[in-house]
DNA sequence: AATGAATGAGATTTCATTCAT
DNA sequence: AATGAATGAAATCTCATTCAT
């Protein structure tokens, strides 16, 4: 919602800027790394190759500043909704449905991000799976107040189970993002999504 | 287990590209496919460079092969396991279970296909997702079984709870990935993952 | 000593002129023709990269007018100060130590056109010998007097020893250039190089 | 004249590298660093641009190779040459006469050496001059020694005296090169310089 | 006259693939 | 069947130059 704010109010560079990451995110989420010429981003953005190196110094920073900036403003929104407490329940429901919908919204970001976190030795997937850790601290921070607080059933590991609704939220975003359904769809998804994990976590089933 | 057996069995040449295939795989899931080159293919199978290509035509060839015989594998070791008709729990839990531990055993083999079935238009993330049906094809079956016979609770759309199951069990191959637990860890890890997916299938609990 | 006042008198253009020149002599003595860039020489210079191309129409140009200036007001000052006809010797020196001051004063100018007369076929190294052959046919003129008038020895080949003095005090400059001495150390050396010259030719010595 | 027994015994690969950097010294001997491009390189040799990369790193090992190969020939040459003491005139006559030679007989290197020795703060440029250090303290062990037996004049400064000579040198080498005299024309040139370097040295003229 | 963003030609370098041995 | 030197297409990146402001 506030991205084309953000678009109209920020100093021109750094809206070129922007826009670029947004050519390049397309691109990118499409084909590998290397399977994606600085030619094609610059026809794509109807720029010169070399205007490219004006706004980022190597192919390698644009790529990871595109994980870069999604990164941020993810986990900024996130905080933005979680920094009241509310009843667990609703703070959990905000949490899935955000970063669902953030996923669906941002495909690009999703798909790339998810393609450098799977990688097991190059330092920038380390930054990737370092995102991970963060959400699942937030995460598991959600539903440890919903076991104090009675609403959620205890578990052994948390952390374990908040990779599972993890798992949970990532397939579903796949499944979206290749889908193409339209809103109403989308909603349904949605929901049928939470009560999953809703009823993983609840207390009051007959796993107790 | 059966893959030393394989490797003997196998005429001279197969051997020698399961060889390369399995040292390749070991590259390849560490970095990018453009940041694996044949030389270093060859340096770490101690073969020269052009001894790849009487195995493979090209590097794609070899990459993709990968995937393709891993993926044949998997299909078929399922295939054998439910062939006869067990008790739905129990062939759920053969499902998950070997899908989990075949990840483990070759993670690999994993992260590539993760890394391609992320893509959203390559012709060989199609194919990448086309296993993904296939799995997901057999579990819906059990998953329809089961509720026909009384045992699973009856969901609307099996598709999106396979692939919300299918998301915990790469959620927690990830995890086990990373992780580098011993034997008993894993093992406790993998009880957890899948009482919390019998806890969304099975019926008489809260959410019914 | 006149450039203060040349720089002053000069319309406002001409002293800019001249000012990029200093700062880009100053860069390009440091480093290679293409290792310095004009973005380099519009910082040093606190100007924009567009605004040199008002002064110079390449940076070919801009490279050449370094030496040529230079060249240009050398070979000025040097026919000011041989004009009137003194003895042999007494022109000699002058002409020696001017050379030399010259060197010291505009190091930078200096090597760069060492360097670019060194080259054997780029038709500007061909301009910078042709200074070396101006400069030789005012050093001989007045070995010639010398000799004519019993000063200095005769010479088989005035020309070869000519460039032997030319040897002499280039040789001297790169040691003045690189020693960064103070003046009176530099006086020092200037007599020293002037007596080491003065006994290669003149008359009256065991060689005769 | 060792040079073809060398390359007739060097093993294939070193002769190789030996014609590469023969045929880059030519290139580079006319033209600027930047103005040789490997793709010049390449053809000149006969070569496509990627085998150049076998036998070096960057285009900057390959150039500075050329230097750095000949500067060790030239300092293993000379070491052999004065490894007996000889009477101290005949020594200077030895080192003079095979520097002066050698110069002509590698115009190339000389050209590149020199280009290069004259930056005032370039990595390479640094070892450049290191040579010329090394040279002079084989000069100024000999004019010492000439100084000690008598032969020679005593000098306040030996490495002023030193790198007056090597002005000569320099001076005589680049005549020498630009002029393209025949066998005996270079003969004489070349006693024409020992003699004036001989009367700057030797006891018994006027200005003891 | 001054600016500096945009341009694109041209350079270096890599590496999959070939092929003579 | 195995080798590895040679190849050259293709990629990244730089930077002199232009031009609208």
């Amino acid at each position: 919602m506030g991205d084309i704010d953000i678009m109209k109010t920020l100093p021109l560079a750094e809206r070129k800027k922007h826009y670029i990451l947004e050519v390049a995110s397309r691109l990118f989420s499409r084909l590998d790394f290397h399977h994606v010429c600085m030619e094609d981003v610059a026809r794509e953005a109807r720029l010169a190759k070399g205007t490219l190196y004006n706004y980022f110094n190597s192919k390698e920073e644009l790529y990871f500043a595109i994980i870069e900036t999604r990164m941020q403003t993810l986990i900024r929104q996130l905080e933005e909704r979680l920094q009241y407490r509310h009843p667990p329940v609703m703070d959990l429901r905000r949490f899935v449905v955000h970063l669902y919908s953030f996923f669906l919204k941002y495909p690009n970001f999703f798909v790339i991000w998810k393609r450098e976190e799977v990688k097991t030795s190059s330092p920038q997937s380390k930054n990737c799976r370092k995102l991970r850790a963060q959400l699942r601290v937030m995460l598991t921070a959600i539903l440890r107040r919903g076991i104090a607080e009675g609403a959620f059933r205890d578990f052994s590991s948390l952390n374990l189970l908040g990779d599972c609704i993890f798992g949970i939220i990532d397939g579903m975003a796949m499944r979206g993002i290749h889908a193409n359904a339209n809103e109403d769809r989308r909603k349904e998804e949605r929901e049928n999504m939470f009560s999953i994990i809703l009823a993983l976590v609840e207390r009051g089933n007959a796993h107790d």
